[in-house]
DNA sequence: AGTTTCCGTGAACAATGTTCACAAACTCAA
DNA sequence: TTGAGTTTGTGAACATTGTTCACGGAAACT
């Protein structure tokens, strides 16, 4: 045998990603990874526990990807020497918008995976490549010049995330991708242009009326 | 037989959004279904095409539900006389999370769905349903006293229901329930005050500069 | 009554996740 | 090298599930 088994896993991984980029988490098959990989059906319960073992490993693979991609920006515009909050906040969300398209199937896969597995596992791993992104996004904050106390960054961060994840997820979902591009990129730009401007303001965000009655 | 076509089929769908609530996606099967309906399995298939039909119309009956809260939330505000902006949008926002609460299997089911088949249906019943809720939100902004033309009130619409959106989404996965509702109602709370202080500065949102180089 | 149409039934088929008994390959001491 | 012990690979077999379809009965209509 040519492949040992760290490489055999290795190589599963990547036929499982393009297997999941392709078609979705249904595409994802014991069968069909055996046959591409050329190994048995059980070989490949032999390296992972399950297919959700390996969806959870390629779904890994896919968060360094995201999280390398986000640092990749900030650190293009460092080294640009641009420091506009606006530029940044937009070139991180620009780096979010180009991996979700470079990742079609695999991207929605692993949200539908983790909604499945919603309140089930252990979801620390996620939430620490997550947080990774989310201490990026409150440096450009801090070095923004806005007043704001450290947890309402740590807010405005998260929000700011879950914002532009939103408005991409949202996006994708249905019509053709070219038709929704233009309209992500006006929402995108329009949720930057208004959260500067509002955090600018200063003042508190203090918890104050009912949500609703 | 007691019961007519349609009586059974909504029976079916009862029971299909209980299963679909209860359990996510995997729980929704041929032959629970029709166990609970006490019909046979032919007979599910005989009321909807396949079990995509069947869930395709729970999806249906819960985006009616979604819009109604959200109108239900809007008189609410219009019977107590109460036009703040930013309290309208606070009901809005506070009736989604509700209704996603109300819905913890089943809107995951929904979301999942759509990702599953993401262009190759005709979304256009969904964006239909959507549509409506996207007005609600626009004709809070045109009282709002802001100063937008019609097209950036509809992007700012569409922007300001994806980012609650992408937030609940994001604040529902992983963890529990309780730990993160707090979380979330922070995160809308600074949304929609950055949104409302950012939209008052006025000015144009136009496509400006590149989203990154 | 006879005919036609519609509807319910559940056995049967195909696809798939997962297991497991067996075999092959490998390790390492004697 | 040999042989015991361990690890790894294999694919047949099983369980579950979506979906179909030939059959039979009920209902409607003439």
């Amino acid at each position: 045998m040519a492949l040992d088994k760290e490489e055999t896993g290795e190589r599963v991984l990547a036929i499982a990603e393009t297997l999941l980029n392709e078609g979705g988490m249904d595409n994802l098959k014991a069968r069909t990874i055996a046959e591409q990989a050329g190994i048995s059906v059980g070989s490949v319960y032999n390296l992972f526990s399950d297919l959700d073992g390996v969806h959870r490993a390629v779904n890994m693979r896919l968060l360094d990807r995201l999280g390398v991609a986000g640092a990749a920006a900030m650190a293009d515009l460092g080294r640009r020497g641009i420091t506009d909050v606006r530029q940044r906040l937009m070139a991180l969300a620009g780096a979010y918008v180009r991996f979700v398209e470079a990742h079609p199937g695999s991207w929605p896969a692993l949200l539908a995976f983790n909604r499945r597995r919603s309140v089930l596992t252990e979801p620390d791993v996620y939430e620490a490549r997550l947080d990774q992104l989310f201490e990026i996004i409150a440096s450009v904050l801090a070095d923004g010049g806005f007043d704001l106390d450290e947890d309402t960054r740590r807010i405005a961060a998260r929000t700011l995330w879950s914002s532009v994840h939103g408005i991409v997820t949202s996006g994708y979902a249905g019509r053709s991708v070219s038709r929704q591009a233009d309209e992500i990129d006006r929402q995108i730009e329009l949720l930057v242009a208004v959260f500067i401007r509002g955090l600018e303001r200063g003042g508190t965000f203090a918890h104050a009326g009912p949500t609703a009655s």
